[in-house]
DNA sequence: GACGATGTAAAATGATCGTTTTACACTCCA
DNA sequence: TGGAGTGTAAAACGATCATTTTACATCGTC
């Protein structure tokens, strides 16, 4: 694997496990078994590292919901979580930890969170064959956001209570 | 204000705005204006002074949501939002800081959480007359949890659209 | 066969971390 | 009146922080 591949896959890992700030330069050299003068020449800084960890997973997760339905969107959301761990929103974890007083890492989040509102618009305009509002859509957002939470210490259970809630949501809105 | 609660008000702000471990202790002294030695005679250790804002924060949580209504539920989580701002809840973001290693602060978290889900089967089980299932106590939990998260985002106007998905499904539920 | 790129190991940078210590001032009650 | 309790200011603790530097090894390529 290339070496700033193996850099940023280690990094998503760590943080996420340890959290951002708690995950120290060290650790990171120690886990990627390499020196701190390579780290620093792919990563520039501990912020454009979280930064290019996010984007990185950001095109990660949009490929893992590239799907037409409500149901698969959740479907898809419940595989991540088994594959990936379920941790929380690590864009939102990061937000929380710098306080949104980092612009790079800020921007990271509001883009992705953009484009998942997005997504989540296109597939409710297609279930409800355009019958849907724009809260549904929101809704739906909120059930996705809520489910990444709640199976913290829920379990994956909390997602599929998610998908049925979302699509009694649907089947009202066609009505 | 007495000494105790002034440094843990103190310190649930700062640990909200710029996240937990990016907070220092002389940082939190200075904005207490108290000695060090002072604040590690109430405190006695940094974990112990989150497990401490936590505990205080659930409690305070507990009362903001005394409510019998799932509708007065949200609306309560507005108020709190509008009073306290949105950053996201403070447990989980306290949970993922500490990757649920801090024995003490995983504690505080699950309890928290433990006591809200009952909470909410609570006013569930009134508002469907007996009629709910235990899915439904999650799916309303999901979007409480969706909303606190999407808000940060989204603001306040995601609890609303969260409030009346809410309703939808009691009322799904009654028939 | 010299060269630029890419890597390593390891020490040093100055700042900041959580925590403890030393030395001193105030108040309240016996 | 004197001692326990509670506070302050400020320095010191060793550890760790993100980052840079020095010195050296290994490449493929012209």
């Amino acid at each position: 694997m290339d070496t700033k591949t193996k850099l940023i896959s280690t990094a998503e890992h760590l943080f996420d496990r340890h959290g951002f700030t708690a995950t120290g330069m060290d650790r990171l050299t120690q886990a990627a078994s390499m020196s701190s003068r390579t780290l620093y020449k792919h990563a520039g800084s501990k912020t454009s590292l979280i930064a290019d960890v996010l984007s990185g997973r950001h095109l990660r997760f949009q490929q893992s919901i590239e799907v037409d339905s409500v149901d698969a969107l959740f479907g898809a959301l419940e595989k991540w979580v088994q594959t990936e761990g379920c941790r929380g929103c690590l864009f939102l974890r990061a937000y929380g930890e710098t306080g949104g007083d980092t612009p790079d890492i800020a921007k990271a989040v509001f883009t992705h969170k953009a484009s998942l509102y997005e997504k989540i618009q296109k597939i409710v305009s297609i279930e409800t064959h355009g019958k849907s509002n724009s809260e549904l859509a929101e809704q739906v957002l909120i059930l996705f956001e809520g489910a990444t939470s709640a199976a913290i210490y829920r379990g994956a259970e909390a997602i599929r209570s998610a998908q049925t809630a979302a699509s009694v949501l649907i089947q009202q809105a066609r009505l």
